[in-house]
DNA sequence: CACTTCCATT
DNA sequence: AATGGAAGTG
């Protein structure tokens, strides 16, 4: 038996909206602690990782560890059918095992609605990721990263970046134009602007470059919080990442394009 | 000579825009006390029985009672020429039978618009609908019932409605998965929440299933009335009505699905 | 947060 | 032509 409960289905909406275009089956697997996902975009490029602990739930209850596996454009279906506002219990029960139940709540309606999605299976790779230090780290607002990419898209397929203590630079270039977007991270550390600022953490000077494609596939989750970190090393994937409640995150790893020098 | 006037052309656009996906060409019935429409969609399936009183029209004059076919495509295209608070009216000359006349008036900007509709010969099977009693009425509010239907869309092909009178309950499955939706009836029968609540006036429980796709294009009239009627026996078409300004209604009646026990 | 409208897509 | 998504408004 799994049941968890969400204050509010739109959370849960955000986040299958900002992954289903990446993979479109994707194994959740419920454990005592936190509800994980983990998995490959279907291109086998990219890689998604999400954490929902306890903690952003307000009823949590997991037997044992168990692994369910959904469709996430049926998932998706079923949480179009809830309001924002509803309340949200994702209810597996071990005597039905083919389904997974969404129960939505509208109290001021008295209007209940139970969605069942029908379960698949998936064999779950999961992927060990090692937890590493980072070269370069950078905060910045994901409204503004998310502009960044899209603008970048303009005129290119990648997106470098460039980043020193004092800069950072995210550049591309096309056949008909290009666009190079620079910021200086900001002076002050006050955590009050903290949210507008973008925030240079570096150890060494990072020259890296990546598709623009599936970083706008990632940004789509920049509604999920106000800033996005980005965590990168010469020649290692960067983590993209969304923090969910200080409860939780979503992650997206992609490896850089391997340079074909002057082609 | 027939010549009506709305006080507005937006009502009927809206009345076109929510039947002319159902019924391509339609007969007008124009007479003393009421313009009426009545038609069944093209695969004949489904009815639709619009009655527009008197009482809606800032003046009215039906010299004789006449039909008038015409092709709703064409009546849209005519309406969306009109601005939303255009003054429009409807006018045939019995010396000028091919067409009808829709003259539109801006009158804060001084503006005057005639468009000619051509008619066309529709045999107007005018049924005849028994005026009868339902064992379930249920009334809720429009957009509600627009939701439901929506949602039970995603896995379903047809709509299961169960009602009792302590609660009403629309339902649809399909292979990928399914969604059950409950209301309890608003205890408070106050006027003053009549708008956001459900009722039930139940003579016996009621348990019948229909089409989903026709109930999809009937709930496109939402937009004309805040409340929706249901009126439901078992085994007998389904009333889904729309009353239009305390004068007149939208009402689409739709036979129930044959239940295939078991398949 | 929900509704409405508009735009892009199939 | 219809559906679905996105944006702006209340």
């Amino acid at each position: 038996m799994f049941e968890a409960k969400l204050g509010s289905a739109a959370l849960l909406k955000k986040i299958i909206d900002s992954i289903r275009d990446l993979v479109s089956d994707a194994p959740f697997d419920c454990s005592e602690n936190a509800l994980c996902l983990q998995a490959m975009d279907s291109s086998h490029v990219a890689l998604v990782s999400l954490k929902l602990e306890v903690g952003l739930f307000e009823t949590y209850r997991c037997d044992r560890t168990i692994n369910l596996g959904i469709s996430l454009a049926n998932m998706a279906k079923a949480l179009k059918c809830a309001n924002n506002d509803d309340t949200c219990l994702i209810k597996y029960d071990d005597s039905e095992t083919d389904n997974i139940v969404f129960c939505f709540v509208d109290t001021k309606r008295d209007k209940t609605q139970e969605v069942t999605v029908k379960l698949m299976d998936i064999d779950s790779e999961h992927l060990g990721i090692p937890d590493q230090d980072y070269a370069c780290v950078v905060k910045m607002p994901s409204s503004e990263f998310q502009k960044v990419c899209r603008d970048l898209a303009m005129f290119s397929d990648s997106l470098n970046v460039t980043c020193t203590k004092a800069n950072i630079s995210f550049s591309g270039k096309g056949d008909t134009g290009g666009n190079v977007i620079n910021y200086a991270p900001t002076a002050s550390a006050d955590d009050e602007d903290k949210k507008e600022s973008v925030s240079i953490d570096l150890r060494e000077p990072v020259n890296i470059t990546f598709s623009i494609k599936y970083m706008n596939q990632f940004t789509k989750a920049s509604g999920l919080c106000d800033t996005v970190k980005l965590s990168m090393s010469n020649d290692v994937p960067i983590v993209v990442e969304y923090d969910i409640e200080e409860n939780g995150y979503l992650r997206f790893y992609l490896a850089p394009k391997i340079e074909d020098e002057e082609n």
